[in-house]
RNA sequence: GGGGGCGUAGCUCAAUUGGUUAGAGUCCCAGACUGUCGAUCUGGUUGUUGCGGGUUCGAGUCCCGUCGCUCCCGCCA
């Protein structure tokens, strides 16, 4: 017999009965009844009951172990009788009753309970974290994960992809979030850096030929937490294609997104072709550029209504430059008026200086501002939102940047709060032509709003001839319930226009060879049209888990600080390293109460 | 770097307007119990109320500072 196991503890059913069996697992739950002590013995395949008799040696030893103590178990599997059956467990028609147990592993009491699955503060779920992950609920996280990275593989692989590696230690990108450097010990005073992405590597993939990229691969990015947002690092499904248009992009997506999250979900969720909308259009409607699409509030642009009305407080502002920006809700006139006050406190709080509103009710229209308006332009008002009795109409007028910053908060929250999201849904869309520059308020120059290696619509000429704020790139995101899933674009393979559109960007083609030198000679050795995207794993985890936290999808994440409680990352390390790596240490000065409290005596 | 929330037993939480010896469940320890399955019953241990200072006759509660965790902003090509 096997010395710790013939049979899992999920295993056992009504055919084993009467097999002697060996099982080994964590003690979940005990119940000692004096005379006769059960034990349910848990592993990762499930729960077993051992019964355990009075006349055995062992009976006492197994009375005192405590939870989480493993034990090996073996036994005879008999049929529970009729009336002690527990249908509540797939091993429940059998039991084990022990003929001898050995005690492989005491466990000294919990820093918390494995078998009551509460949120614990999360310092300590993280300190211990072997722990968490034995809780069913984590532990069936990590199992989905890792079943839909398994689908992810195989579905790119059905599309003709080619799974590849890349350099954990590269060279460090000027472009993006603050890299993770490590120093190099042979070459004193240069670093190697952690990769972003494998941006550079995966195009340079394409240019040798290889025609269809794909990786499950890390990303390390030196950045701040949220909760959608694990400090340090993640994984994206990273893809790349040769000879494709954004729409080549967009069919191998959708495939491989619909699919899993058909796999892995009974929800229901939008089929491809996911719905397009434009990157302004996005802001105008929806505030933001990764619209919630469960929550059915569009917003419209209503400036022109307000540039001539007597209402001074939005008409001065909009010829200032400002908008107006109109929140048509369905069905919500009889709120209290504390609703609209609360709702107005809550936009001050995003830095509106209020919060007008129209209510629409007994077929007249109320509220503070309509003594301001016409009834023409109440009637156009209307007309915009398709406001009926009942209807309620919010409006923000600020700059532009402000206005979709507070109305995309706005939108959210009067989704949550009316409760208008539809529940079990995942709603998907595509937001492409994001704009290929930016003006930076700061600096006052032009800047690369998001990928500088897109493809700007319309090529080389559209750099040439046009207004680089009006230039669209072929820059897509995938966002899914408000969630951005990724980015992605169709590569700029052309030197020519490479140089120049970093030119606009202000970067002088020297330092375009020095920073890129490696991809932009690639491009000068026949470079094939490329495109591809990235889709964050973690968070595609995240929604199929139905989980609102990034670190309930991985193992052994860090917390917001980007430490490592359990293996107490970042620590020191020893002189003799530092001075390997030719580094001294300049810290910043500590605060030291003891001191300060010296110096206060 | 900035803002909000939280911090009471190992864990989950309570404690009236600032009022007496800070409670309950669970865990843990001891005992009882032969069919439970979150076993039950009896008893017991467990506290610098995160830390420091202040106001007060009196502070878990109010004020200031600080530390920790968390959510958000900045940041995230």
């Amino acid at each position: 017999m096997h010395p710790y196991r013939t049979h899992t503890c999920g295993q056992l059913r009504a055919d084993h009965v009467a097999q002697t069996v060996r099982i080994s697992g964590w003690v979940f739950r005990k119940r000692d009844h004096g005379q006769l002590l059960f034990i349910d013995l848990r592993d990762h395949y499930g729960i077993t009951q051992v019964v355990i008799t009075p006349d055995l040696s062992f009976f006492e030893e197994c009375q005192k172990v405590r939870l989480e103590s493993v034990l090996i178990v073996t036994g005879q599997v008999v049929a529970r009788s009729e009336d002690t059956v527990n249908p509540a467990m797939p091993t429940g028609r059998v039991e084990l009753i022990a003929e001898s147990v050995t005690v492989e592993s005491l466990a000294e009491p919990l820093p918390f309970q494995v078998n009551i699955e509460d949120d614990g503060p999360e310092e300590l779920r993280l300190r211990y974290r072997f722990l968490d992950l034995r809780r069913d609920h984590l532990h069936k996280n990590i199992m989905l994960r890792a079943q839909i990275i398994a689908s992810l593989r195989r579905r790119m692989i059905g599309h003709g992809f080619t799974e590849f590696q890349t350099p954990i230690l590269t060279s460090s990108s000027p472009e993006g979030a603050r890299d993770y450097l490590v120093p190099s010990r042979v070459h004193p005073g240069r670093f190697y850096a952690l990769p972003q992405a494998p941006q550079q590597f995966k195009q340079l993939l394409m240019v040798a030929g290889f025609d269809r990229y794909f990786q499950i691969a890390p990303c390390f990015r030196d950045e701040d937490a949220r909760a959608d947002r694990s400090p340090g690092e993640f994984y994206q499904l990273d893809m790349e294609m040769s000879y494709v248009t954004q729409d080549d992009v967009f069919l191998v997506v959708e495939d491989v997104i619909h699919g899993v999250f058909s796999e892995f979900s009974d929800w229901t969720m939008d089929g491809a072709p996911f719905v397009r909308i434009p990157y302004a259009t996005a802001l105008v409607k929806y505030g933001t550029d990764k619209p919630d699409l469960r929550i059915p509030i569009e917003m419209q642009d209503v400036s022109d209504v307000f540039r001539q009305s007597k209402f001074n407080a939005f008409r001065g502002a909009v010829e200032k430059g400002g908008v107006v920006r109109a929140i048509p809700v369905k069905g919500i006139a009889d709120k209290p008026r504390s609703f609209f006050d609360k709702l107005g406190e809550y936009a001050q709080s995003l830095g509106s200086k209020g919060l007008a509103y129209l209510v629409w009710e007994g077929g007249v229209v109320k509220g503070p501002i309509v003594k301001f308006l016409s009834e023409q332009e109440l009637k156009d008002l209307a007309g915009r939102g398709n406001m009926v009795d009942g209807d309620v109409m919010f409006f923000v007028c600020d700059m532009v940047g402000a206005v979709n910053r507070i109305c995309g908060d706005l939108r959210a929250k009067l989704g949550r709060d009316l409760d208008l999201i539809k529940p079990n849904v995942f709603r998907f869309c595509w937001i492409v032509d994001f704009p290929m520059f930016e003006f930076d308020e700061e600096t006052h120059s032009v800047t690369f709003s998001h990928n500088p290696f897109s493809m700007p619509q319309g090529g080389m000429k559209a750099l040439c001839e046009k207004d680089p704020l009006e230039i669209l790139a072929y820059q897509y995101d995938i966002v899914c319930n408000g969630v951005e899933l990724s980015s992605g674009a169709i590569r700029n393979h052309s030197p020519e226009a490479m140089y120049k559109a970093f030119s606009i960007a202000g970067y002088p083609p020297e330092e375009v060879d020095r920073r890129f030198g490696g991809m932009i000679n690639a491009f000068k050795l026949g470079a094939p049209p490329h495109g591809g995207i990235a889709p964050g794993v973690d968070r595609m985890v995240m929604l199929l888990a139905g989980e609102t936290n990034i670190r309930e999808v991985i193992a052994f994440p860090m917390n917001q600080k980007a430490q490592d409680l359990m293996m107490n990352a970042p620590n020191t390390v020893s002189e003799k390293q530092l001075r390997e790596l030719h580094i001294k240490l300049n810290l910043p000065l500590e605060k030291k109460p003891e001191v300060s409290s010296q110096a206060s005596v």
